[in-house]
DNA sequence: TTATCATATCAGTATGTAGTGATACGAAAT
DNA sequence: ATTTCGTATCACTACATACTGATATGATAA
């Protein structure tokens, strides 16, 4: 029983999933600038180890980042120009048309009852 | 107290939040091809009229797409055609490097216990 | 070998949010 | 005025998944 047929939006809504996430984000385009070792994307991120870690997984099986291990270290880097591409595109997006972004909640936020 | 202050990086999480889940992203590339009204978005995505129409408000919170009422009817198209650009990208780093999308689950599932 | 370091894995918890069903609202048709 | 139709809203439930803390792994250094 073969997981089950994926349709090909099914698997773009998985693409963009990567890109969905404040942590994962920060990782791609803390990558932009170049490779990058777990403990560099830790440091650059302030995300915890394990977090870091959890999230590199997700973003290498879905052929965002590609691995590379160097000794103990495994140096981490975009798979693709394109990735960037696609964060700049974004970028253009919301300064030109998505500014509604800001306040985007599906299910409107109780004001006040701050969970920080 | 006003909500808070968002960095640029959680926005554009936000922005891609929009194409990240299957029911909206149908939605989205339905639009491609033109604007619709509600009801032919129901028909076309199969999805139920209220959860098009709360996946709908979600997206034009966002400024992803625009509402056009017209008299019982509501017509909604794509805000900016760059909207599509990035599903067109999306779907060539698909093709070309982010195969591995297909199985990627961070936390792998039970397999054999499909829920449908 | 043993200790140390960089990274990976995993269980558990907490939170976010997608989908449903019922209902409300407003516009047009009868 | 009443009904019908198209859409929007809302409370609720179920599920997905992000984060933590502890531990495992594997490589180098001592």
């Amino acid at each position: 029983m073969p997981t089950r047929v994926k349709s090909a939006t099914e698997l773009k809504a998985k693409l963009f999933r990567g890109f969905a996430d404040l942590s994962r984000l920060s990782i791609l385009e803390a990558l932009r600038n170049g490779p990058l070792t777990v403990g560099a994307i830790v440091e650059q991120t302030g995300l915890s180890q394990s977090n870091v870690s959890n999230h590199l997984r997700c973003l290498s099986d879905c052929d965002l980042v590609i691995a590379e291990a160097q000794g103990r270290y495994t140096r981490y880097q975009l798979s693709d120009p394109r990735v960037g591409t696609l964060l700049t595109l974004a970028e253009e997006l919301m300064r030109d048309v998505a500014r509604g972004i800001y306040d985007c909640t599906r299910y409107e936020e109780e004001e006040g009852t701050a969970h920080e």
